[in-house]
Parts: structure tokens; C-alpha cells; sequence
RNA sequence: GGUGCCUUAGCUCAGUUGGUAGAGCAAUGGACUGAAAAUCCAUGUGUCCCUGGUUCGAUUCCUGGAGGCACCA
């Protein structure tokens, strides 16, 4: 049998976690979390990661992995997933990958392109000349360094410019010089699936998680790495609000309402990623479990090109 | 029971000296190569409470009604 990446997708709060167990469990395989904010092992409330007792059923990688302190990001996860999956795989043909970030997914299923690190300061310096001088600045100095890219990326979004930036300051070469696209090999094939629901059930089902992580105790846990609240990392949902309202500016219920709905809006950008891969087959949230592993014995089965 | 004010988008409200309407928020669609639970772009949503009347034409003016709020009994 050939070896396969069974990749469960879908928006927040849908039950991409209680498949990836059952999966896990019919196919007796290793799960690779693919959802950038479960990473960190200082915030699991707010980010709805598996309860100790899931990760007990299931081996499970990249949960809990890093500090918030640390600098993790898709290139380094594209790097260390791979290395996982591989090792996996040695064990088992099929192992399970889950997670609702869509470029996280697609760094593993399609690959990225490589590109050198680069001083933290240039960026640090790019954001100041952003609030200083406004990105018409940054946008003609993209322009200069790099003409193909100024071409293609969305100029009025700071992150892109000051991504090209760093990248074309940092290597003295065009930004656009490392988009390679090289082919992309891997030693297995990607199975995708996806699980939807109606856009109302979603939101119900996340206004209910968010109160539910305040039972669960979300306040200590973002007042317990509040000092941290300018690391990336903690530019969360969930966290944030609630920095809001440590610091005075919003009444805790504001707060919460305000984590509801973006947490909605997250759920609603993760949908149109999602859809963007044709690939992915999609099942109704509550499919039987059945009608799941047929669809993928049936594809297990096919011959692989 | 009386008097006054109110009723317009999912919500809060603006507006039309009579020519079927617009803000904010919510919502919806989209983009995405190391910040991605991030960041960015685009788009509207309508029995203008009901009923008659005046008028070429009423959401707007007038009559009656319904609901809400306030004050007075």
C-alpha cells in the first residue's frame, strides 16, 4: 500500500477534532495538527485544542509544541511537519493530518518556497516607517526593489509590502526571486476532506464554544500571558478582546461579544480558503461516521498516479 | 382614561419643503508564499407599522387604528 496524508479541513467549532480522533482510532494512525494557535502550549483554552484526554487517545505532533515566545511561523512548520509525516508514515501507510489554517495546509500538501531568515529588526523597522510615513512610502520603495512583485502581491495590504521588504532589504535580491515553484515532491499522496454545515449552525456553535470557554476559565488564562500581549502569537481571537478589557477600554461582556464575532468572521475567511481546493471532498458535519471511511477505503484502494 | 413623542435595513438611527431612501454596526462575497485565529479588498441588505383620504404621485400631509415610551389622572 501507498503511503497517505488524510487532510481534514473545515471552519472553527465544526468537528474537525472529534473526526481526526475516530480517524485516528479506524486507521490507527498518528495525527499531525495543522492550526497555527494550538502550537503554542501556553494558551489551550482559547485556542480549543485537544483536551488532555484526546491527545491521550491518539498520538498526536505539533500541539503544544512551542511557547508563544517563540518565533514559529509556516516555513519552519512546512520543514518539521514534513520530517513528521515522514516518520509516521514509517509505521503506518496513512496518517492524519488537521487543522483550520489554510496556508499551513496548503505549505504541506503543495509546499512553499524557500526562503532565508531575516533580521527581525528590518521588520521591526518597516512597521515604524508604516506609522510614520504611511505605506505610499513602502509601496515606492517595493516598486524600486522589487517591480515584479509590486505587480502581483495587494499594495494596500502593509503585511505583503513589508514581507516583500524584509525580503528584498535582508538578501539584497528581489522578493520575487525566491518564488521558485519548484515541483513539490512528496513520498505520499493527500487524501482532503472537508466537513460543512449551514453558515447559521457554525455561528451557533461558536457563540456556544466562546461562552463555554469563559466556564473553562479563558480570563486566567489570557491574564496569565497578558505581558506577553504584543508577541504575535497572542494576536488571537480571544485573546486580544480580553486584553481590551484588562486594560479598562471594554466591559468584559463588549469583550466577549467581540470574540464571538471574530470568531465568526474567521470561520467565514476559512470557508473561502477552503473552497478554493477543488480537490477536497466535502461531507455534511453530521455525516455518519460510515459514509466517511467508505469514501476514503474507496480512495485508499485507487491506484495511485 | 388624557396629553405628548416615537414606529424607516438584522440592530441603532438619519432623511425626503410630496417624485418609493442612507449612515454606523451586524451581515455577505473575495484575496492570500514565514504576522495566516494575521492582514487586506469589495458589496448591499427595505410592504419606510396598518388603513382610508387629499394628490398626476404619499414613506413624507390629513383621518382612523395598532404597538412602544414618557408625563398627567
Amino acid at each position: 500500500m501507498d503511503n497517505y496524508l488524510i487532510s481534514i479541513v473545515g471552519p472553527t467549532g465544526i468537528g474537525k477534532t472529534n473526526l481526526s480522533l475516530k480517524l485516528a482510532y479506524y486507521f490507527n494512525s498518528e495525527i499531525i495538527s495543522s492550526d497555527s494557535r494550538q502550537f503554542y502550549k501556553e494558551i489551550p483554552i482559547g485556542t480549543a485544542a485537544p483536551t488532555l484526554v484526546e491527545l491521550k487517545s491518539a498520538k498526536h505532533h505539533f500541539i503544544h509544541h512551542v511557547s508563544i515566545k517563540d518565533n514559529y511561523n509556516v516555513g519552519a512548520f512546512q520543514k518539521d511537519a514534513n520530517i513528521q509525516i515522514e516518520k509516521s508514515l514509517s509505521s503506518n501507510p496513512v496518517v492524519i493530518m488537521v487543522g483550520g489554517s489554510g496556508l499551513y495546509v496548503d505549505a504541506v500538501i503543495n509546499g512553499i518556497d524557500e526562503f532565508p531568515k531575516i533580521d527581525p529588526e528590518i521588520r521591526h523597522l518597516l512597521n515604524s516607517q508604516l506609522e510614520t510615513t504611511g505605506i505610499d512610502k513602502l509601496q515606492i520603495e517595493l516598486k524600486k526593489l522589487d517591480p515584479k512583485i509590486y505587480n502581483s502581491i495587494d499594495l494596500k495590504n502593509p503585511q505583503r509590502v513589508i514581507r516583500a521588504l524584509e525580503i528584498c532589504i535582508g538578501t539584497n535580491k528581489p522578493y520575487s526571486s525566491f518564488l521558485k515553484k519548484k515541483k513539490y515532491k512528496t513520498n505520499f499522496k493527500t487524501i482532503s476532506i472537508g466537513l460543512k454545515a449551514e453558515r447559521q449552525l457554525i455561528y451557533d456553535r461558536i457563540n456556544d464554544r466562546v461562552d463555554k470557554m469563559i466556564e473553562n476559565g479563558l480570563l486566567d488564562e489570557a491574564r496569565s500571558v497578558f505581558k506577553y500581549r504584543d508577541l504575535n502569537s497572542l494576536n488571537t481571537v480571544g485573546y486580544k478582546e480580553l486584553f481590551n478589557y484588562f486594560d479598562g477600554k471594554w466591559t468584559l461582556e463588549y469583550a466577549v461579544s467581540e470574540i464571538k464575532k471574530n470568531s465568526r468572521r474567521y470561520a467565514k475567511r476559512q470557508i473561502t480558503w477552503f473552497n478554493k481546493d477543488k480537490k477536497t471532498k466535502w461531507f455534511e458535519h453530521d455525516t455518519s461516521f460510515k459514509d466517511i471511511t467508505s469514501y476514503l477505503d474507496e480512495e485508499l484502494k485507487k491506484p495511485i498516479d
